[in-house]
DNA sequence: TCTACTGACTGATCTCGGTCAACAAATGTA
DNA sequence: TACATTTGTTGACCGAGATCAGTCAGTAGA
């Protein structure tokens, strides 16, 4: 059970790339002065409890969110008032991108745990990145990598078979927490199994079927919420864009994350 | 046969709000100062013909593209060197906005007819939106937008059934020309039935089956590309997020398109 | 402790859409 | 004109995964 070496490149849910940069609450080595600018605008350590909401569908766009610890889901409504699942997120993600446009979120963000967020005013954040040509690079640059996230998605659920799916967002998962310094093989996964069917575009009992049945092959070990992943390299290569997601790696790796 | 009035808001694959903004080859009245400055960096009138690249999976980012007229198709690989359709573009659509992120396309675009292309350096772009904050916010809006895009397309494709995505499809494809001012009921769709079903994750002969129903069902008529749709009320009802779409139609239509 | 409720798992069917195959029409080529 | 290739259509069959239904464990409230 050796660390595996791969990274979520374009990767799985967990869109991780996005983070560091506006990770406000922890700080890094480089970009110290935008980090600063940053902090003067940023209300922190909001306070989140489970099911609490961030913002809802149709509110007016005022913040962008970065997760600064936990986990939210994202979610629509389709059709007659049946829930879509958009996006399962945890620490350094941005949120709220998608409502610049309109000035409207267009999804609802609610806390699937105790959650530390950190709320940037996006009126004030424009604003100080005029100043900062820095800043406006990484604020297109974050949501570059989300459109790019989408992207692959996007070929994920289009074409994919359920197996594939469901190791996918493992793997995007274990990379997730293996780049933060946590155990790639070893989370807690506070989605329930509705949830990760929805996001996935399955039924519920697909996804618990495909929970036993990696069970069965030794691929995991699944106690309800909490994940074990046994075999990483066999998931890997149920999981699509496999040589990818290797190739990618050191490129990935070293410059952003 | 009268002109329908819903709009693609989050919509369909045309991502039609993204265009006029940068559509540097149509000035538009407002916004005039900022489409001096852009027109000056801008290569306007680059010829595609039917099958060359406007960029490779992989090239180095230099510029963005902004479709003046004619169709792209942008797709990558998976797997075993299996062509994956990402999206059919037209008239205004920008293109090229997941590489900024990384400095490498992560899509190829290829003309799929004859083309006339603006090509927009990025690197003038960010330097000269440092001086004009109604550019450098218009470049977010469009991000923002594509990002709401490929939301709407995720769950369109994680979700729905074949007549639901074709039907979706076709609906913003009908938007797109309808705004442009061209009909929105009879136009020439310059895919093959090979890419739509690529880029709608179904099978060819999928694709080809619903042409056949629908046109039996009188919700169409399919002549190979050249498309008129008869009773785009039904298809509206067929395509999902229908409630949604008309919902904000005014809104949308107002103040972007 | 009993009951009710929710979330997870499993088994039995059914169905949508994929796969395979054949064919037709259009387009290209000698 | 004959022939090859590409693109689209249609039919027969099959399978992955949805749906329906039932069970079981955990949890909350009386």
């Amino acid at each position: 059970m050796q660390p595996h070496t791969v990274v979520d490149i374009s990767g799985g849910q967990t869109g991780c790339h996005n983070c560091h940069l506006f990770d406000c609450c922890q700080p890094l080595g480089k970009a110290r002065q935008e980090m600063r600018l940053l902090g003067k605008i940023t209300i922190r350590n909001h306070k989140f409890e489970r099911g609490d909401h961030l913002f809802l569908t149709n509110d007016i766009f005022k913040s962008v969110f970065v997760i600064r610890s936990g986990s939210v889901k994202t979610y629509t409504y389709i059709q007659d008032g049946e829930e879509q699942v958009t996006g399962y997120h945890m620490t350094g993600k941005l949120l709220g991108l998608d409502a610049i446009g309109t000035g409207h979120y267009s999804q609802s963000a609610v806390a699937l745990e105790t959650c530390s967020i950190c709320e940037i005013p996006y009126g004030k954040l424009e604003h100080i990145s005029k100043e900062s040509p820095q800043l406006q690079h990484m604020l297109l640059h974050a949501m570059s990598m989300e459109i790019r996230d989408d992207h692959y998605q996007l070929t994920l659920l289009s074409r994919m078979p359920a197996a594939s799916r469901l190791a996918g967002f493992l793997i995007g998962l274990s990379c997730h927490f293996q780049q933060r310094g946590y155990s790639g093989s070893n989370f807690y996964l506070s989605l329930s199994r509705h949830d990760i069917a929805n996001l996935l575009g399955l039924a519920v009992e697909t996804v618990s079927r495909l929970f036993t049945q990696f069970q069965e092959e030794g691929l995991l070990t699944a106690d309800r919420k909490h994940i074990i992943l046994n075999d990483i390299d066999r998931l890997l290569k149920l999981s699509p864009g496999y040589s990818e997601r290797v190739r990618q790696h050191h490129a990935i790796r070293n410059e952003v994350c």
